[in-house]
DNA sequence: CGCGGTGTTGATCGTAATCAACGGCTGTGG
DNA sequence: CCACAGCCGTTGATTACGATCAACACCGCG
């Protein structure tokens, strides 16, 4: 059995190395509440791909996302299609306070969760005001973040808005780091279809883009999916911001 | 002095009739919370165009909208503008638990507010856990809208958008009335430059849209900022929802 | 009455969409 | 092990939608 430090003791095995305790909602827990709330809990893992929520649908169940990327979209009827968010560890999974998603989540890539249903999360909300805010926080998180993505679709340009992806999912890279990575290496979570989906275009120009920024020596590729951003200020440059 | 009945008796005379108290925050807070909280406030009248909050700046002071629009805007450096949300009575004005707004709030019309400051509105949120959950519920209101506009920002013609952009209008009009109108008269809170704003198009493209809407008998105009919906059916069809 | 601001309409241009061909990687079956 | 099929991404050619440039109408106001 491991040492148990003054400050995890009683905390549930499962949860002492898990990301969703720091940044993630249940790190407003005490040990207590956070043993009551593991009653609930079940992690999965489940494949690039997975539809773990549907746009209109009942919310199985809710989710603290502790690795890989969700990614969720909006369908037209015809079928067109936008992305309007996406969500990294430690982020939770699922609209609070409401019987229907009304976006549709899918696993962008592998990705683990710790799920619960909404009852334990609304039982472990009103048991803690910690909780309850570190909830809000997301949620004003996640509307900053679609309103700044809103500018990127409203007012940006091809060029602007493929770079401004790229700097998402580099600064994304950047979390939990020391510093920021000179020339870091991403792995990208979209294929281009879904990449064109996210910033409102095609897979054509996304892919003329990349190229363009490739040639301007800002990125280079070592596949479709791998990048190194030689350029990171070039890079901030052309998103525009 | 006018006649008190049993669920008003120790209510402030201000709120007595206001609008915040129903749909909004307020609604949350019992006569004595509302008695301590209205301490604080201050009921202004603000004219359109006047600057409520800036981007980037020290967030002055909170508001409930009481009447009248508030677009919330961002920019980017070379000026371009995207417009990322617009608010109503009884909405909250001015970003929650943060020092600095992350958008610039411009009345859009003449609009009367009742502020406080952020002391007072953290100090009523954290004395009730109601008033937290109604703050919470705005705000996933307004992501759930802004994912709506993203929708509608990345996958939309020129002509649905401004097709959707009327659609909002009319659905802002409709409520707190006990049914939908037929053909109702709206006012539009936007000029054509803020609506190119708010749909990511230029004036000249708003303007022919809204002349073909006018065309094919979806709208009537009586002068520039008023229209008569004669079409709701069209209309939404055209909204392409 | 003339001026400035806003909105509409027309003409032309340019960016990104569409249409099309091809290349590279992967997985499968001969 | 290689051949081939299918998918995804890239690149090229052309089109089309909305932007830009431009002229004018309308309205309120000094």
């Amino acid at each position: 059995m491991s040492r148990q430090d003054i400050h995890n003791s009683g905390v549930p095995e499962v949860c002492q190395a898990c990301q969703a305790r720091h940044g993630g909602i249940c790190g407003a827990l005490s040990p207590e509440e956070l043993t009551e709330l593991n009653r609930h809990t079940k992690r999965v893992k489940v494949a690039a791909g997975s539809e773990l929520l549907a746009e209109q649908q009942p919310i199985a169940s809710y989710a603290n996302i502790l690795s890989g990327v969700v990614k969720l979209s909006k369908l037209l009827e015809d079928g067109r299609q936008q992305i309007v968010g996406l969500q990294f560890a430690p982020d939770l999974l699922g609209r609070p306070f409401r019987e229907l998603s009304n976006v549709t989540a899918e696993a962008a890539v592998d990705a683990e969760l710790c799920t619960f249903t909404r009852a334990a999360l609304e039982q472990a909300v009103s048991g803690s005001h910690a909780m309850a805010s570190r909830l809000h926080q997301q949620s004003l998180r996640e509307l900053d973040d679609a309103r700044e993505w809103m500018l990127t679709l409203g007012r940006k340009t091809a060029s602007e808005k493929v770079a401004s992806f790229l700097a998402l999912i580099v600064s994304a890279n950047d979390v939990g780091k020391e510093a920021p990575e000179a020339e870091p290496n991403v792995e990208l979570p979209l294929s281009r279809g879904e990449t064109a989906d996210f910033l409102g275009l095609t897979i054509e120009t996304v892919s003329r883009q990349m190229s363009a920024l490739r040639k301007n020596e800002i990125i280079e590729f070592t596949n479709a999916y791998t990048v190194k951003v030689k350029d990171r200020a070039g890079l901030g440059a052309a998103a525009g911001t």
